[in-house]
DNA sequence: GACTTGACATGGA
DNA sequence: CTCCATGCCAAGT
């Protein structure tokens, strides 16, 4: 690919791509991890657009084979919103089943359960 | 084509 | 750590 880097995703590459690559990077996420939008948006090197991946994911709807339910923000928590028709609370179902301790503020230890990319060289 | 909304993040208080 | 304000990009209206 080697499209030019700008830092900002390719605006003339396709949409699709955006996506795929969101869903690329969310597959690898093992059981009973979880990654932030944050992770997820600079791991595509889109730093910043943490927003267009949680837009990625609720375009697709479910059921759908993406692990997005390991997908929470930074702040540890499920984003839950009433737009989406307590799917939100699914996740939290989802990660329970995964052996995840949430909190009943909903709050997940990221400090055990975040994912840790092998994009670490060095520690 | 312009304004508003959205499953977010960061920085300052 | 929590709360408020600002910035980011894309889809929906």
């Amino acid at each position: 690919m080697t499209m030019v880097s700008t830092g900002r995703p390719n605006e003339m590459t396709m949409k699709k791509s955006f996506e795929l690559r969101e869903y690329e990077t969310v597959s690898p996420i093992p059981f009973g991890q979880v990654a932030t939008y944050d992770q997820i948006a600079e791991l595509i090197g889109a730093y910043g657009c943490a927003w267009q991946i949680g837009w990625s994911l609720k375009r697709l709807r479910l059921p759908s084979k993406i692990h997005w339910h390991r997908v929470i923000n930074t702040k540890g928590e499920v984003s839950m919103s009433i737009g989406r028709e307590g799917t939100d609370w699914v996740q939290i179902d989802l990660l329970k089943s995964e052996g995840v301790f949430i909190n009943h503020e909903l709050k997940i230890q990221l400090r055990r359960y975040l994912w840790k990319p092998d994009l670490m060289k060095d520690s």
